[in-house]
DNA sequence: ATGAAAGCGCTAACAC
DNA sequence: GTGTTAGCGCTTTCAT
């Protein structure tokens, strides 16, 4: 109970108690108000005069008053709580090109809920409802989910907006947001064979999640399509020393690529030290460009070109289609069929969480990637340059 | 309001609403019992019989009755959720040394949280109390607090427990846990002395965190006492180029260490790529060891000598140090003054969080690291040997 | 412009 | 053994 609560009800003697957090009630009272004014003064709702207002807010900052979130929940039935669930999380150790992009997405994802008012926690993606029992969420962004993911079900299934990084494989979500994987990669070759190359090689994973797949995919098109042999070595990517191997064994070959892309961020510097091991001039001999957001490629000798995925953009994207989908505004404003349309209570409790769109196809965008060229590509202009963005159907 | 008490209540005609979630009155009603037994059972309280229990259970599972984390919450004072705040996150980039020890820590913070009933949040440090405004935690994680550590500070007034990995410089925690960084520098150091180093460099950073500060001047002490020039470069820690660069420069002096301790995790491969530059043989020439959880060192050629920090082990300690602190049970039962004790309110609310110790010197604990012996470092048998702790006082 | 009162969904006393 | 009841601290009608 609070220190109010207790001096009211006048039971117990006056104990000493340690301090007890200031409740509402107690700002209340040092402010000569009701409880009312209290709460519409600190969330400004209300015609309260100013005056008012700044005197309760300026008590309530001296008896160090934290409204109690599990109060405020309870009532409004919204905890201002986005979930932030990497799938490799907790498991597997982190890729580093994991690693680089989740930080960067996190970053992004965090501000961009802060602006909307919310706090996004990150959650592992282990144990399925242990954790999820304990914080009341309003909806999660979901990395890289597995195809039938058991959980992301379990949230759709209890109404919850689930919004996913990466087009989910074959579970139900509210929206998903993704790069290009496909266009990126057929930019990155037609950039390639532009600068000269003849003979493209892929340093590729081994494993299948989409962009491992997608990407592979894309080359192997292109191959088919301009007649040229596919060149590539897969390895597991989550493993830095099968990397550098990989990269060596890729230039090995008798039939030895003149120009490599690598998916995962560390093939870049493989890929450089595999080149010098084997006398190969950059970009003279070699052209090289591989995927990363790191900018340490800016200043490798030479540099090399990156393609970036934006992770920044994504995260932000992903998070405001979240709130949007919590808040039943934007791009799910119009949505028929399933908000309170039609059930008419409209004095009931305020913006009741629309649950997601049963059965229909989730709102999916796909974002941009930025190819960054530097010299390691570049056979003449040495300038480094942005590229536009890739317009279809110019093979 | 839930399904059942719109029933129960009579109000309102027999809308069909959209699958409203479940409420602890849903499920009593459709077992037939009343909501205490249904709380009961679920909690596994009360003495009730078997089939009731398992019957309730049954029909709160055939409901998808979840019960309301916020309405647990604000009746119990605890909400079950711990915080990990990571000071560097969201700020600058991760160095690969602070990534992959940041995984492995809370990876293992988690499944300790997750084994005693509490679930972790990974929260940002940044934005004082936008975030901290929405969650309800019964107590915090702090790595690498800075000193007087505003974040810190004002959770530790709010009487909320917290715990801090890396001794805290100069902010109010609870309780701490570190390793003994001075003296694994010191065991590292006459480890190379033994193996025949004359001339030993340190390879170290420019920033002022503790770590970085207490290793190195373990070193310079330890160069002091046995009279050796003290070799070493530092560099930006989080800029992977400048630790190679910082490498190279090192082994480039004309005083040339014969031997050389890496305090970040990249160290180890740029000093053997710096060695091979200079046609160093590792260990004939050069002996080699450096501070790293990753086991890419294991297959390096030659295999380097590691510093692991068990972060592993820091972590379940942290928590359980923290839920300690929570459940007011363990090291800190005993601890007079600043528990319930002399309050004399047994019957109050149930187990109140007890404030940390005002004023009084926080719960700290060292954690001993583990030197892995590879042949980086031995000039004689070359066998993978795991040290003993170290003796202090034998040099 | 302000206050009184009704709960949000749950747990823990305490009756029965 | 099981049910009734009183709130946890807050927001939100609805009177005044």
């Amino acid at each position: 109970m609070t220190a109010a609560a207790a001096n009211q009800s006048g039971r117990g003697p006056t104990h000493t108690r340690r301090m007890e957090r200031a409740g509402i009630r107690d700002v209340a009272a040092a402010a000569g108000v009701s409880i009312t004014t209290v709460s519409d003064a600190l969330n400004g709702k209300g015609r309260l005069p100013d005056e008012t207002r700044s005197k309760v807010r300026e008590v309530a900052e001296r008896l160090g008053y934290r409204p109690s979130a599990a109060a405020r929940t309870l009532r409004t039935g919204r905890s201002g709580l986005i979930g932030l669930t990497v799938t490799t999380y907790g498991q597997e150790p982190f890729t580093f090109t994991e690693f680089a992009y989740f930080a960067e997405m996190a970053r992004a994802a965090t501000s961009a809920a802060l602006t909307r008012g919310y706090a996004l926690v990150v959650l592992p993606a282990t144990s399925r409802h242990d954790v999820w029992g304990n914080v009341a969420l309003d909806g999660t962004v979901v990395i890289d989910p597995a195809d039938h993911d058991p959980m992301v079900a379990e949230l759709y299934r209890q109404g919850l907006p689930v919004v996913s990084d990466g087009k989910p494989g074959n579970c139900p979500v509210t929206a998903w947001v993704d790069n290009d994987h496909a266009s990126a990669v057929l930019e990155i070759l037609d950039h390639l064979a532009e600068a000269g190359a003849r003979r493209i090689g892929l340093l590729t994973g081994t494993s299948t999640d989409t962009y491992t797949r997608l990407s592979t995919e894309a080359y192997l098109g292109w191959c088919r399509r301009v007649g040229q042999e596919p060149l590539y070595e897969a390895y597991p990517a989550h493993d830095p020393c099968a990397g550098a191997v990989a990269a060596d064994r890729l230039l090995a070959r008798p039939d030895r690529p003149d120009a490599v892309y690598g998916l995962f961020d560390p093939n870049g510097t493989d890929l450089l030290a595999a080149a010098r091991r084997y006398g190969l001039r950059v970009p003279e001999d070699l052209l090289l460009v591989c995927c990363s957001e790191s900018d340490v490629y800016a200043s490798t000798e030479p540099p090399i070109t990156t393609l970036s995925l934006k992770p920044q953009r994504i995260g932000t994207t992903v998070v405001n289609l979240l709130i949007d989908a919590i808040e039943g505004v934007g791009a799910f404003a119009g949505r028929g069929g399933h908000r309170l349309g039609g059930s008419g209570l409209s004095g009931g409790r305020a913006a009741y969480v629309p649950p997601p769109a049963y059965g229909e196809i989730p709102e999916g965008q796909l974002m941009p990637t930025e190819l960054i060229i530097r010299r390691s590509s570049q056979r003449r202009s040495p300038r480094t340059t942005v590229s536009a963005p890739r317009v279809p159907g110019e093979g």
